[in-house]
DNA sequence: TATTCGATTAGCCATAAGGCTAAGTATCAC
DNA sequence: GTGATACTTAGCCTTATGGCTAATCGAATA
């Protein structure tokens, strides 16, 4: 599973536009078809559904087509990989605070201000 | 606060490319000057130097130049964005997750893997 | 069966991203 | 004050992004 990394810039570059993350927001509600999900932007749905296509393709959403319809749904996976990584940032910078928080209390022994 | 919402374009933009992940990576370890973050990357200085930009003007890291070198931190607030609208969206499909069972139960007999 | 409706394909366009080289600026070390 | 060091600026190139229109395809419906 080597690709994860290469997951996650997919997955960064969806969530990188707003009407992309809309979406994910809208999904979180529950799932809907393409066109009740374009229904609030002001696009042509040719546009919006390179939206859908990125979303999908990155593994944030999945969709599924039923007759002319294509629903989608979210794909937690997706969000996963973030949390993920999110976390192991933190637990970095987390690991330093006390030696980060001694130098500033240092630091601010000398110059004050704030 | 309404540019919270733009913000999040710009720091999930930056951080959907591997080169910029490592180097909040690496700057969540401490503080590092440009040519430190830079010496890992097969890439010119001035390449490299695009992505601090966007690092800084996405409000992911801080920068400060002393003298000729110019030192980089990270910028806790940066990432604290992602970690809100995260938990926003994790609140939103929590709320429905019996109902999102079901579906996502329903649509995985079909597709997906992995 | 003819239409309409939901989605898709194909192509065009302008701008942004991500890389490069070459040349410039401002410290710092001798 | 010469030269190396650490960035910075300027400009070029290629590909990707985000938008559009027009035309097509396959269900559903009248």
């Amino acid at each position: 599973m080597a690709n994860r990394i290469e997951q996650l810039d997919g997955v960064f570059q969806a969530l990188a536009d707003p009407t992309r993350r809309a979406v994910v927001g809208r999904l979180g509600k529950g799932p809907a078809s393409i066109s009740d999900l374009a229904q609030p932007f002001d696009m042509a749905l040719p546009s919006f559904m390179k939206h859908i296509g990125m979303l999908e393709s990155s593994g944030l959403i999945r969709t599924q087509k039923t007759g002319r319809v294509r629903m989608c749904s979210i794909e937690k996976e997706g969000l996963r990989l973030v949390e993920t990584w999110l976390s192991a940032q933190r637990a970095l910078w987390e690991a330093r605070t006390d030696r980060l928080e001694q130098f500033v209390t240092k630091s601010q022994r000398k110059g004050s201000s704030s």
